[in-house]
RNA sequence: GGCGGCGUGGCCGAGUGGUUUAGGCAGGGGCCUGCAAAGCCCCGUACCCCGGUUCGAAUCCGGGCGCCGCCUCCA
């Protein structure tokens, strides 16, 4: 059973599940208004690694991830590119879901987009000013925070306490500087929809609410996102959900920060905090194995060097792949028993994933199964290296990791050129073989010699 | 001002009262190889500082220093 660190409680407790077997999950996903950042490729990694980890733990796991395609970033973008909201937003999520195939991040169970859910959002927002909770001002609608208890549970500080430090925003007649709002009331040239209190289009909180609690249902399991969203964000959806009366999230969860240059990645730093950038440039998998390689909840730095050293551990990782011809199955592993695989290996696994999703000390449990099944190579212990590498795909599998140690495909001419140097080699002619592996190399390709000859990956 | 996190060997990055070590990368030595590559073996005796608790602390407590974050749009 995974435990699971809950940012509402602070500690790390259970995660109870509200049906037996099933696990409800929303994570808060993109506004595309632009490209994805690396920010965004750690928490969806974080959550992918999360949810396959449910699923391989045998659990049927429904993952909900919204995509945010109105807000003022859309808005101001389409009105700088002469374009319409829907346009940008259509672009960006397509950018979106490229960045996230490159990742291997598997895909949502549900995407709603919330221009699809504003009716809902409506009627919310009609329920909570009829409860009272909600107020009316010329620019919008607000939720009185003062009326929700226990506001402020995410945020680890008590009303009075946030209050005090928050900025106050002088040309709002809010009742509080933490209301926040509900509806924004329409501007010239902006979309906008028709509602009871005014046409206009919805705040950003309203939307997750709305749509976590009707594709879910009241008090679904878990709900996350990146640390930044704990405050206010996760907070205000909480807080609309508890002004409806409804149980929402029964657990939280949120993934640490990237940095970059030992701050906080920002929007004005470098091109290397583009996904999009970074994807192009290294093998998507490095990105995995960084975002593995320490702990979910713990700030991690993303540079070349950092992330370089992580493909150099990937390359360690496929050179056991190749040399067991070993690929990994599509789609998520599910965890088993079977014979074929190192039964002490798993069930270590298993219990450091099952505390907190220890990914770091699993991955090093995995480097050291590729050790021991390199050893058992050398040794000529064929049967014990294929459980052991059997057992690395499925561990790494678990945590999305994949391999595929299929030999490369060669084209007429490649090929000649490495028969042509086993020619040489076996005649002892090895300025002609050195020559030949020059000119492989300089064609791009990485030669090895195996006991079958010349072998040859990128 | 309120709240929170972090400080580990050349680098990245776990760990947590003691014994045998996380793991990766880089580096040195060796084996293997025609030479390489890949692989294997050996090598680092680290834990911000100062006190304290303890038979024993990197690990607990107190103080200090440094860094970072949230309280505002942000993954």
């Amino acid at each position: 059973m995974l435990n699971l660190y809950d940012t509402a409680v602070g500690t790390v407790r259970p995660l109870t599940l509200r049906d037996e077997g099933k696990v409800s999950m929303y994570v808060c996903g993109p506004t595309v208004y632009d490209l994805p950042h690396l920010g965004h490729g750690r928490f969806t990694l974080v959550f992918d690694v999360l949810r396959r980890y449910l699923i391989y733990s045998g659990l049927e796991v429904t993952y909900v991830s919204n995509i945010t395609d109105i807000d003022d970033n859309i808005i101001g973008r389409a009105h700088r590119e002469d374009r319409t909201e829907g346009e940008v937003a259509a672009e960006y999520e397509e950018r979106w879901w490229e960045a996230m195939d490159l990742l291997e991040v598997l895909r949502p169970d549900m995407t709603p987009h919330a221009t699809a859910f504003v009716d809902g959002m409506i009627a919310t927002i009609a329920e909570l000013l009829e409860r009272g909770t909600a107020y009316q001002l010329p620019d919008g609608v607000y939720l009185d925070v003062s009326k929700v208890d226990g506001y402020g549970l995410l945020a680890g500080q008590p009303l009075e306490s946030l209050r005090a430090g928050a900025r106050v925003d002088a040309e709002v007649e809010k009742r509080s500087p933490l209301d926040f709002a509900l509806w924004k009331a329409a501007k010239p040239d902006e979309p906008a929809w028709a509602a009871p209190f005014g046409a206009g289009r919805p705040g950003w909180h309203t939307e997750c609410v709305v749509m976590s609690l009707s594709l879910l249902g009241d008090g679904f399991d878990l709900h996350g996102g990146g640390l930044d969203l704990k405050f206010p964000h996760h907070e205000n959806e909480r807080a609309q959900a508890v002004a409806l009366g409804r149980p929402f999230a029964q657990h939280w969860a949120h993934n640490g920060w990237v940095m970059v240059e030992g701050e906080k990645m920002s929007k004005s730093l470098g091109n290397f905090t583009s996904l999009t950038d970074l994807l192009a440039k290294a093998d998507p998998r490095a990105y995995r194995l960084l975002v593995l390689r320490s702990h979910y909840r713990a700030p991690i730095e993303v540079t070349a060097e950092t992330i370089a050293d992580a493909e150099r551990g990937l390359d360690r990782l496929d050179a056991l792949a190749r040399r067991l011809e070993l690929t990994s199955p599509p789609g998520p592993v599910i965890g088993t028993t079977d014979s074929d695989i190192e039964t002490a290996a798993v069930e270590r696994f298993v219990a450091l994933m099952d505390d907190d999703l220890q990914t770091p000390q699993a991955l090093g449990l995995v480097f050291e199964l590729v050790g021991e099944a390199n050893t058992a190579l050398d040794d000529g212990d064929e049967s014990r290296a294929r459980r052991l590498g059997a057992t690395v795909i499925r561990l790494a599998g678990a945590m999305g990791l994949t391999f595929d140690g299929a030999a490369a495909e060669l084209d007429a001419a490649t090929l000649a050129l490495a028969r042509a140097r086993d020619e040489a080699r076996a005649a002892k002619d090895f300025a002609a073989a050195d020559a030949l592996r020059d000119q492989l190399q300089a064609a791009g390709w990485v030669v090895e010699d195996t006991p079958s000859g010349t072998a040859l990956h990128r």
